[in-house]
RNA sequence: GCCCCCGUCGUCUAGCCAGGCCUAGGACACCGGCCUUUCACGCCGGCGACACGGGUUCGAAUCCCGUCGGGGGCACCA
């Protein structure tokens, strides 16, 4: 059975980096009959926030994540936190002291931060001296009669080579030595991260760790840890890291990249799931729309491509406007809708808010366009756009108008075909059509040139709206 | 500096492992056209890439070597 884990730490948002690791993680699960479990990484006290936990896992779900077992579903493996569990490294770090893997290290920040430089000046790798490795008992005890404090190393063996087989990148070979022996234990008792991320993984029965490239290179550290304890070491799979614009690592740097970003800026959770499964992984043919379901069907994990990735917007927000127009029903899009119509301002009822919609989902990529685009269903007084202006000054534009007021003056009610029956009148009476007869209507009912579909505007706003308007342009003008 | 990963249209990518089916396929963006009495949607078409240099081979985007370029890592962060 596989199990695979997302392992977040609640210092931020979600980042869409992280959350394409989820994603991947929980597509893998789902698509090997498997199980995901969500394990929270706040080991750092400093930067560890609760807020930021029920923040990362509100988003996980909006995306569409669920998993097995975790934080606030509980599971065999429980406690699922790091902090909860602060027993249990205990007892592994008890394994290593008696084994010998670890020793006591009483250099100072201070030392060990004037070694590296004086190292990387002088070219050589900024690598941990092991000048505490092999410190005589007396030594020790002085030292500790001083009442200095120490952190626990691991001992590495000297020249080995790490050789693993990453589902993704191959087969990955790194020498021991590029790396000195290395933190296990911090001065004020607390384990660190390359630690404990064994331990849980092992404990957890993580038989494939899918996370970012940035952790590449800890994976020999965790190896050794692997087998210092024992453990069985899992497959690791190393995603490629998604890049900015200019090319380096993603970040706040580049604009939006969290998912309640996106979120707030009227991304569909469904397009969201698409369109970041699509990065660095696509299916056997050329389909670009999937469904979940779709996606969980093609997913693997060996079809992930190895080169990082440019964050496409300028894709997402096309898949987004695919599913805005053809993937939600009209119910349900509405609904989403509802946050976003009352943001701008616009007040209405839920079937009104679905006639809009209708009139609009073909034109709007985000619900934030919602705002621009759902504007002459709720404005009644606007300013009309220097274009715009023009477009009244043509031959025979106030003529449109004033036959349009003319035949809806004494009507009740309009409908789409009625409005057209009145259009095609005005078209024969005045000889003009296409532009020259839609334009001045449009101008007079939304202030702009381009917008919805005339007909159905009309028709939704209700006739009366209709009179108002084009007589105010036809007071100003006429 | 050292280690590791990577290099196909502007961008996401297929093809690479098992060399010929590739005058390199799809998608986004961009440009043009069609549909439409307006606005969109949609449809059709165009532009556009194997980083470079050596090999190996009858034949290389695909295999090998080198160069260059990009990225990640080298913490008492995760």
């Amino acid at each position: 059975m596989v199990r695979v884990r997302f392992a977040p730490s609640p210092t931020g948002y979600l980042h869409l980096g992280n959350a394409r690791t989820a994603l991947f993680n929980y597509l893998y699960a789902k698509h090997t009959g498997g199980k995901l479990i969500l394990r929270i990484e706040d080991t750092d006290k400093e930067r560890s926030k609760k807020e930021y936990e029920d923040m990362l896992l509100d988003d996980l779900k909006w995306l569409g994540i669920q998993w097995d077992e975790g934080v606030d579903v509980g599971g065999e493996h429980a406690p699922y936190r790091q902090s909860e569990r602060t027993e249990i490294y205990k007892e592994y770090i008890q394994k290593l002291k008696d084994s010998g893997h670890i020793y006591k290290c009483f250099c100072t920040p201070e030392e060990l931060e004037a070694e590296r430089k004086k190292a990387l000046a002088e070219g050589r790798p900024p690598r941990y001296s092991g000048k505490c490795r092999n410190l005589s008992q007396e030594e020790i005890k002085k030292l500790e009669e001083e009442g200095k404090p120490y952190v626990w190393r691991f001992r590495v063996p000297d020249g080995e080579s790490i050789v693993f087989e990453d589902l993704i990148k191959g087969v990955v070979e790194i020498n021991v030595n590029d790396f000195g022996d290395f933190v296990i234990v911090r001065s004020d008792g607390s384990p660190v991260y390359n630690f404990v991320v064994v331990v849980d993984d092992a404990l957890m029965e993580i038989t494939h760790v899918i996370r970012g490239e940035d952790h590449l290179s800890n994976t020999p550290k965790q190896i050794l840890i692997y087998r210092a304890l024992g453990f069985k070491e899992p497959q690791f799979a190393h995603l490629p890291i998604i890049l900015g614009e200019d090319k380096s690592k993603l970040s706040k740097r580049h604009g939006a990249v969290s998912v309640r970003a996106f979120r707030e800026e009227g991304y569909l959770s469904e397009a969201m799931f698409n369109g970041l499964a699509l990065l660095g992984w696509h299916p056997k043919d050329d389909r670009e729309v999937l469904s979940k379901e779709e996606l969980i069907q093609e997913f693997d994990i060996k079809d992930v491509h190895n080169a990082p990735a440019v964050f496409d917007r300028a894709k997402l927000k096309w898949l987004n406007g695919v599913y805005i127009r053809e993937k939600l029903s009209l119910e349900e899009l509405t609904k989403r809708a509802i946050p976003f119509f009352e943001e701008a301002g616009y007040k209405g009822d839920f079937e009104y808010y679905k006639k809009v919609m209708e009139a609009i989902r073909d034109s709007i990529e985000t619900l934030k366009d919602i705002k621009e685009r759902a504007k002459p269903f709720f404005v009644d007084k606007f300013e009309i756009s220097p274009e715009a202006e023009e477009v009244l000054k043509q031959e025979k534009a106030l003529d449109v108008l004033k036959q349009l007021y003319k035949e809806i003056e004494g009507m009740e009610s309009i409908t789409k075909e009625e409005f057209k029956k009145i259009t095609k009148k005005i078209q024969k009476e005045l000889g003009v059509k296409g532009k020259a007869l839609f334009m001045p209507i449009r101008v007079a009912l939304t202030g702009e040139t381009s917008g919805v579909d005339i007909a159905v505007l009309v028709e939704t706003i209700g006739v009366d709206r209709v009179k108002e308007r084009v007589k105010r342009v036809l007071d100003r003008l006429g």
